[in-house]
DNA sequence: TCTATGATCCCCT
DNA sequence: GGGGATCATAGAT
């Protein structure tokens, strides 16, 4: 296991960086537990020309400053008044890139999972989907730019990494509102991992 | 198995 | 005032 480099989160191809990050092992540090999940589903915001972003057409808010840092920092906001969502900043500070982590097969601390998402027994509900997934590996809105090289929240190389074939790219989820580009094929997955959120893919 | 609905915060109109 | 990068639950099919 190798933390993610520092370049790493600097590529200038935010979607590269989506796919890319499918396999890696997400590690938390928080609460004093720790918890790892590998990454299966992802999505890339593309910045000021990405209708469906919150940077869109180089917006700053107090929530989206984060966005505009230097790559390799978390963005954690606050969606629907209830769900945090996970974000990991990349490309150079002013170019607000984000790739959104959709989904995690969970790799150990599941005690803590459960505990943290009011659940008894491990099933794929666990970590599918963003709010999930943050919530059961303890990430909230207070980390948001915290920087993903220290204790609390970083990324992992393990060796393991998917193939093309079992890999998938399709337009992102919940975002019609963003016109065109809801049709853009951002949203990356692995093929039949039961922890992959929507519908099941019967092709 | 599917669809409708409530929870309820940040930001734009 | 209203919609959104969502999820769990209830009731219909």
């Amino acid at each position: 296991m190798k933390k993610l480099s520092p370049a790493f989160y600097l590529q200038s191809d935010v979607v590269a960086v989506a796919r890319q990050l499918l396999g890696k092992v997400l590690v938390t540090n928080i609460g004093g537990e720790i918890t790892k999940g590998r990454i299966v589903e992802t999505e890339a915001y593309n910045g000021v020309i990405d209708k469906a972003s919150h940077a869109f057409g180089g917006r700053r808010t107090n929530r989206t400053e984060i966005m505009f840092s230097k790559g390799g920092v978390a963005y954690v906001y606050l969606c629907y008044g209830m769900h945090h969502l996970f974000n990991i900043v990349t490309n150079k500070k002013d170019i607000p890139h984000a790739v959104l982590i959709r989904a995690l097969e969970p790799m150990s601390g599941i005690e803590t999972m459960l505990e943290r998402r009011s659940k008894t027994t491990l099933d794929s509900t666990l970590t599918k989907g963003p709010g999930s997934a943050a919530k059961a590996m303890g990430i909230s809105t207070e980390h948001s730019g915290i920087s993903l090289s220290a204790a609390a929240i970083a990324v992992y190389d393990d060796g393991f990494a998917y193939s093309a074939s079992e890999v998938l790219a399709t337009p992102r989820i919940g975002v019609d509102y963003a016109g065109e580009d809801a049709w853009l094929p951002y949203r990356f997955l692995v093929k039949g991992n039961v922890y992959v959120s929507g519908k099941k893919v019967t092709s």
